[in-house]
DNA sequence: CTTGGAATGTCAACAAGGCTGACATAAATT
DNA sequence: AATTTATGTCAGCCTTGTTGACATTCCAAG
């Protein structure tokens, strides 16, 4: 490698420097707040958490998924999402179905009600996504996803690039 | 308002989809779980968890910051951060002082001990959101803040930027 | 100066939602 | 028949959010 590319070299790496770095940990954090704080708003009023707002999420994503898929995305143990789908399929917004290839798994879909809660939820998050897409342009955009997918865990990105490649 | 503006505007607009949307708050999802999972790891072994970081990491950023301050940043109520900041003050991490102008008030500071913490825990986070930085390149990485920024709620936007301007 | 309100912070009790561990059941696999 | 796998459940713990009650301190109006 070279020692020193020059005057271009500091400029290039402006962006690495340990303030820079800690700018984006602020912004993530700050970020994330707004991110679920419209969510959190409408679930408030049901008696419901992120936690249900996760599983009605990926349920919605991936209608018939099994438990164990879920456990897996969601990254949480059994017991605990064991005691949010039970609240969801008491409440009737998820359907739980005995499989029919493999008869220990439970496939889940949302109902009628569930897909109707789904999308006020989506839609209130989506909203500011949009805003802030809009806002921020497509480079930007682009530029926050490249980020964002370096940043995730390999199992997590296993997760997102399996969704990603599942819209034809 | 242009009624259309023909293949181009299709194109521009591309990120603006549903699909696309759908896209970046998964992202955000799977991210922000690689970007608190390392800090997260390292403070199991000593029982604390998220909610002592943040306070950490922000009474490192402006020591002598009252408990006002922070709860405006934080976004919690008083008695769950106090909660937090008295486990903190009694392991010797943080130390609270009466303030000299209102004695109403308490200026938090960290000790040594909470110091090295806090080097600790930023440290960890700082390397992967280096690594990530580094990967996606400097525009990315410009494009990520702006999306960011556009994402925070007025209050939390208020606060990163009052931090961003207080580097000389 | 006194008094009443506002600001600041602390303590107590409760709920959500993570976690582990142990165990039950049914179905598939060996 | 024995083992493994997928799921569900109970009990109990921890962190971290909440509200309510209360103490202290400051400040301003009377």
């Amino acid at each position: 490698m070279a020692e020193n590319a020059g005057p271009a070299a500091n400029e290039t790496l402006l962006f690495l420097t340990d303030d820079q770095i800690r700018k984006g940990i602020e912004a993530m954090f700050f970020a994330y707040r707004g991110f679920t704080a419209d969510p959190d708003r409408i679930l408030a009023v049901q008696g419901y958490g992120r936690a249900h707002h996760r599983a009605i999420h990926f349920i919605n994503h991936s209608p018939g998924t099994t438990v164990n898929n879920l456990l897996a995305i969601l990254g949480v143990t059994k017991q605990s999402l064991n005691r949010v789908l039970r609240t969801l399929i008491e409440d009737g917004l998820v359907r739980s179905e005995v499989g029919t290839r493999d008869r220990r798994e439970r496939h889940l879909y949302l109902t009628d009600a569930g897909a109707a809660l789904e999308h006020e939820l989506s839609t209130a998050q989506r909203d500011r996504m949009r805003a802030a897409f809009r806002q921020a342009g497509p480079e930007a955009v682009a530029g926050f996803r490249r980020v964002l997918e370096a940043m995730m865990d390999g199992d997590m990105r296993r997760h997102y690039m399996r969704f990603r490649e599942s819209d034809p």
